[in-house]
RNA sequence: GCGGCGGUGGUCUAGUGGUAGGACCUGAGCCUUCCAAGCUCAUGGCCCGGGUUCAAAUCCCGGCCGCCGCACCA
């Protein structure tokens, strides 16, 4: 049995996750948290707005899932999502009709005609297959969208779409959460939540799904100015598979600090590289395992529309690399699209130290010169007149100016124009943010951890599973158990474990069949401590701890057990000090 | 979406054209002074639809779901 198939068998056996709605056949691609599954996705949830949230210093919100049609217009997604799909008759394979045609002719932006046309081009050039060389002529064109489309309010007049990435619902409110920021850069948004992509074919339980949880940071930076505290993370040592190694014969992963990578050049971005380090350490927080991890770069033609350097952090499972972070740089493209499309402002205003004063040509055309004289040309002739005046101001020396409009020359009286050089005070100057953008798929790092917990060893002769996820992350902290349910074990039992839940412990009574049985459930999912309650625990006080790795047992006294506990739980004490 | 393989209680699995058996798990009880012990009892199943047949969980077709490969993964 693969990792994978084990980890899947256990998954739903023990609680952690399964497909969604078995008893209708199921959907592909969705899958349901049980109990153990959705206490630890909170969990990580919980470490990873602690780490890069709240130690940070971001903010987090929570935006809507169904977007209306303009924001994904704006973002690039309805275009780059929109496929047109033809598939051959013969050989059953797939493929882009656009770029078919874009290939076979003379055609560029096949993309953008209607799809009964490229059938027909496809047809007139008697276009074959690209993988068995069949004709595709007669062959439907197909659309296919990996946005999952709705309807906001009734009709159709309002399209709507579930989001693809938790990202637009942060950049779409840039202005108003600048505002929150007190338009001060740097500052960063984040956001846990929920996008939705139609995959053709979801696959490998939690790693490739139709609904799936993200949480992600957008980072505002002025490129000009701000820089990481590189210093913070400057030791972190990354396993880094760069671009330039994954293309050479003989490359490999390299071990290189966060210092290193930024000097020699091998992560461009600072800011990158600083959440690289911050990741790097966060990742074995959470219990994955740093032999089966590597940050592998993004090969140009692989790089997405908005990004310019990225990086994916990686976990080996059976054998196979999965991404669990998407490390992006995405400049200023994300708010550059908001701004053109929504026409709002998009841009912090950066006040400078000491106000500047500077010299500005300036032209106020007489329009009702220019309008008469040059007709419809009238507003371009002011406009080129304008962006003249800001060039080069010196053309404006002379009688006449001649400004080119469209290749056609036009003259227009110096007088005409009302040019003059003003004398201003800037007071500062419009930024717009660049965005540094780590992205986790959350339902990825739970298969990932899950995965690398997940260990068999031997107990008194006997095989036994078991989880060793750090006490942090374990969907139970501890689990109480009478030795026996009589003379009086279970009722002192059950006031420890209430007890322990009212300190904030996430807590496990059982008091069914053997001691022995009751361990082992716990170890199958991951419960750190096991505390029982035996004859001498109602003499004394006193109860036993199990640690959940070595088996092993310590007796301690109630007094403070919620305390040890915590400390354990923590990493503020070891097991072996108690 | 294509191709290959598969689908029997919660899990793992046996099985045959005559409507299913085991193990584990789970629950109840007994026993038990710390690691899946034992005994008794109990709950629970042939993925869905159509076809062939006197009879289908079994054979055929389609669908759904899963795994693998291809394609896709902005």
């Amino acid at each position: 049995m693969s990792e994978g198939e084990r980890l899947t068998e256990l998954a739903k056996r023990r609680g952690f996750y399964f497909p969604a709605a078995g008893a209708y056949g199921g959907a592909a691609g969705f899958w349901t948290y049980g109990p153990q599954g959705a206490a630890l996705k909170s969990n990580v949830e919980d470490a990873w707005r602690d780490r890069f949230v709240l130690q940070e210093g971001h903010q987090e919100i929570s935006a809507p899932d169904v977007m209306p049609e303009a924001v994904f217009e704006a973002s690039g997604h309805l275009d780059g999502f929109d496929d047109m799909i033809i598939e051959c008759g013969e050989c059953g394979a797939t493929h882009r009709a656009d770029h078919i045609v874009e290939d076979n002719t003379d055609i560029e932006e096949a993309e953008s005609l209607p799809n009964e046309d490229v059938m027909d081009i496809i047809a007139d050039h008697d276009i074959a297959c690209p993988s068995c060389n069949a004709s595709l002529a007669g062959e439907p064109v197909d659309n296919f969208n990996l946005m999952f489309a709705t309807n906001i309010g009734p009709g159709t007049s309002s399209p709507g779409y579930l989001r693809p990435e938790t990202a637009q619902g942060i950049f779409v409110e840039f202005p108003q959460l600048s505002e929150y920021a007190r338009n001060q850069l740097p500052f960063g948004v984040a956001q846990i939540g929920k996008a939705y992509r139609n995959e053709i074919s979801p696959r490998k339980s939690l790693v490739r799904v139709r609904e799936f949880t993200q949480a992600e940071l957008e980072h505002f930076v002025d490129p000009e100015e701000d820089e990481p505290p590189l210093a913070d993370v400057e030791d972190v040592t990354l396993p880094l598979y760069s671009g330039e190694s994954q293309q050479a014969a003989d490359g490999g992963v390299e071990q290189l600090t966060v210092g290193e990578a930024v000097d020699e050049g091998v992560v461009t971005s600072d800011w990158v590289a600083y959440y690289l380090g911050v990741a790097r350490d966060w990742y074995e927080r959470i219990g994955i395992d740093m032999d089966r991890f590597r940050f592998r770069q993004h090969l140009p033609g692989e790089l997405a529309h908005y990004a310019a350097d990225c990086w994916d952090a990686e976990a080996e499972i059976d054998g196979d690399w999965i991404e669990i972070t998407g490390f992006a740089y995405r400049g200023d493209y994300d708010l550059q699209k908001h701004a053109e499309h929504s026409g709002e402002d998009y841009t912090v205003f950066k006040q400078y130290d000491e106000p500047v004063t500077v010299e500005r040509p300036t032209v106020d055309p007489d329009m009702s010169y220019l309008g008469p004289e040059f007709g419809g040309d009238a507003q371009s002739v002011a406009d080129a007149l304008e962006a003249l005046a800001e060039r080069d101001p010196e053309a404006f020396e002379g009688e006449d100016v001649t400004v080119e409009v469209d290749g056609e020359a036009y003259t227009v009286p110096v007088e005409e124009t009302d040019f003059s050089v003003e004398t201003v005070t800037e007071n500062g100057e419009h930024v717009r943010p660049h965005v540094v953008e780590p992205s986790f798929g959350v339902g990825r790092l739970i298969y990932t951890m899950l995965a690398h917990a997940y260990t068999e060893d031997e107990v008194d002769g006997e095989e036994r599973t078991y989880l060793d996820l750090p006490p942090e992350q374990a969907p139970t902290t501890v689990g109480v158990f009478p030795l026996m349910d009589k003379d009086g074990m279970a009722e002192y039992a059950r006031e420890i474990a209430s007890a322990l839940r009212e300190a904030g412990h996430s807590v496990t009574y059982d008091d069914s069949g053997a001691i022995g049985r009751r361990y082992r459930r716990q170890d199958e999912i991951g419960t750190p401590y096991c505390v029982t309650v035996d004859y001498e625990s109602v003499e004394e006080d006193t109860v036993t701890v199990r640690e959940r790795d070595s088996t092993e047992q310590k007796r301690v006294s109630i007094d403070g057990l919620a305390e040890t506990i915590a400390r354990l739980t923590e990493g503020e004490t070891t097991f072996d000090d108690l």
